[in-house]
RNA sequence: CGGGGAUUGGCGCAAUUGGCUAGCGCGCACGGUUUGGGACCGUGAGGCUGCAGGUUCGAAUCCUGUAUCCCCGACCA
């Protein structure tokens, strides 16, 4: 490809939006544009660079026997709604009705579609187990972009679906996967730590999630000072530790208390004692508008995730001040007890403290001295809340959890029977009873990949890609236009080198000084970088220096072809 | 979904107590001088100031509505 007839030139000026280093320069160097919030048009590098990741992901999955296919971006709403996701996820789920009024979405992604794939085509024990593949757009809606492509509503994703005909095979399955995973992570020169996580909308048992570390990531990784327990912030367990249990019990009393004290930040400036030492409520109403009270430790955060599991519910939001009003309460007055027609629960922290202040507040009163067991109880106690810094590792209880960021950039679950109970898709055993296939799915984020490895691989300068990816395998730059000599040299050395199939991006530019030629080569990132010029000529050939060094070799044009196709293996 | 900010040539920005022909840098086109780390001179093209209303002699500037983008919050009662 010659410069000048590249579609998307680099730009000096970054916008002031983008934070992230892989955004600014994937901009700049003209790989990606901004079509809308959050939808982004690849420009012919970033293009390039995008597919050849996805030929890596392809390719490493084709190696587990991983078949390929290819599903639609639209589906009808009927399949969501035999699974209970058309409600579940509507936040995500991009609605609309064709003319001839058929209710559609943008699928989020395809464990609906496969499954109703699957259910058509495999009747026996003899089509599994089956690991099928596709590298499709995904839209989510309502998802607030951020970081250029590591967070988009619509995005490009690779998953894989398992279908077995036991827990045991669906575990061989995963593993299969999560090695194709390991592999690309190789290609990719990215370094993915795997860590425990929560299922979230997308049901089953077990879930393990990829995770780059990066101070730029939105995800919140715990992990163990000691041993090698990591997960996710949703899913995070820690043991809880005594903090005043030999603390004398104190007599229950109800005391005046100042009406504006409602918050844990009042309750401290009020008393001038610890967070951890107030009880603290939250509300929260479930999908028929049943309320739950978690009750925790001032000093802890409400889970979602595990709040949902615990009680068993589909989902949950916030109550809102109207709620409250409902119930005869109002923000910051809420009880640890006593409210009618609620679901209580609290965390196991409760246990931990003795004489907790808080749970009834009044207009002026509130209570003193309270302990969970003595002045109340919950039918219902368990892990509710977050996970944090310097909490004890449930898993080894000697070591201290330690937080990190992170982008994730891959996700397997255990599905087991879920779908397949739901959608009604079963095989025939050896001995012709109807069973329930046992699936798996797996997503990696291959337009996020872009992002992630350009976050991971670059310099002042620009991105610096690993040899896999790059868009092209040389960069070359000549320089001294004017002399026709020289010229018709570069020229004949691009269309050499690209005879041999090394592709080329051939910087011919007249006008542009030899800076501006470098610079927007350090930009754009190519690992290898050559500049035929009067100077590299009299010294006997073509300069060669790679993108992540500063050395400058002369190396003869008629070793040149080896010397690149040796470096990419090719 | 809630709160805040923004929207001015392709890009990045200025100009608002309402007032001259809406400026600047980058980029682009043409001519010339340059050519090893983002060169310089000259000339030029490119705008109904997001959109729709309103106030006014006069609106980029004030008011109303609306669209889009960005940031924060997604809870602690």
């Amino acid at each position: 490809m010659r410069y000048s007839n590249l579609f998307g030139k680099t730009k000096k000026e970054t916008a002031k939006q983008a934070k992230l280093k892989s955004h600014q320069f994937l901009l700049r160097a003209g790989f990606i544009n901004q079509t809308a919030a959050g939808l982004y048009s690849f420009l012919p590098l970033g293009f390039k660079v995008l597919s050849k990741i996805d030929a890596i992901v392809k390719q490493e999955l084709a190696k587990e026997n991983v078949q390929h296919l290819l599903m639609p971006y639209v589906s009808p709403a009927s399949l969501w709604q035999e699974t209970g996701r058309y409600d579940k996820m509507d936040s995500v789920l991009a609605k609309f009705t064709s003319k001839r009024g058929q209710d559609l979405v943008l699928s989020p992604t395809h464990e609906e579609i496969i499954t109703d794939l699957v259910r058509k085509y495999v009747q026996s024990y003899k089509d599994l187990p089956l690991i099928l593949n596709h590298n499709q757009l995904k839209f989510r809606d309502e998802i607030r972009a951020f970081g250029g492509l590591v967070r988009t509503r619509e995005f490009l994703m690779q998953d894989a679906y398992t279908f077995d005909t036991s827990a045991k095979g669906l575990s061989k399955s995963f593993d299969a996967v999560v090695r194709a995973y390991k592999n690309i992570f190789k290609q990719l020169e990215i370094e993915a730590v795997e860590i425990e996580a929560d299922s979230g909308t997308m049901g089953g048992s077990d879930s393990h999630e990829f995770v780059i570390i990066a101070n730029v990531g939105e995800d919140l990784v715990l992990q163990c000072s000691d041993c090698n327990y990591k997960a996710n912030v949703e899913k995070a367990e820690f043991e809880r530790e005594k903090i005043n249990l030999d603390e004398k019990i104190e007599v229950f009393k109800i005391i005046d208390q100042p009406e504006w004290v409602c918050t844990m930040q009042d309750n401290v400036k009020h008393y001038r004692k610890p967070l951890w030492r107030y009880l603290k409520n939250v509300v929260y109403k479930d999908q028929d508008e049943n309320i739950i009270i978690a009750s925790i430790r001032g000093d802890q955060e409400v889970n979602e995730a595990k709040l949902m599991q615990a009680t068993g519910v589909q989902s949950i939001e916030p109550a809102t001040d109207n709620d409250l009003k409902n119930m005869g309460t109002r923000p910051g007055w809420v009880h640890s007890w006593g409210h009618k027609n609620v679901i209580y629960i609290g965390d196991y922290g409760l246990k931990m403290v003795r004489n907790f202040i808080g749970g009834q507040k009044e207009k002026d009163t509130d209570s003193v001295n309270v302990n969970y067991g003595r002045d109340f109880e919950y039918k219902l106690l368990a892990d509710i809340v977050n996970a944090k810094e310097n909490d004890l590792c449930a898993k080894c209880k000697k070591g201290k959890l330690k937080e990190k960021r992170g982008i994730e950039i891959a996700h397997a679950f255990k599905l087991g029977t879920c779908y397949s109970n739901s959608m009604n898709a079963k095989y025939l055993d050896k001995n012709g009873k109807l069973q329930l296939i046992h699936m798996g799915s797996y997503g990696f984020g291959v337009s996020r990949a872009v992002a992630v490895v350009a976050e991971v691989h670059n310099d002042d300068n620009g991105i610096v890609w690993p040899k896999t990816v790059t868009p092209y395998h040389v960069h070359l730059i000549v320089l001294d236009t004017s002399d026709g000599k020289i010229f018709k040299q570069a020229q004949k050395l691009y269309e050499d080198l690209k005879s041999q199939n090394i592709d080329v991006l051939f910087d011919e530019r007249k006008d542009v000084s030899a800076g501006s030629k470098f610079a927007d080569a350090d930009l754009i990132g190519i690992p290898i970088r050559l500049v035929v010029s009067k100077k590299s000529l009299k010294n006997g050939g073509i300069e060669f220096k790679l993108r992540n060094s500063g050395k400058i070799e002369i190396i003869k044009i008629s070793e040149l072809e080896k010397r690149i196709k040796d470096f990419y293996k090719i």
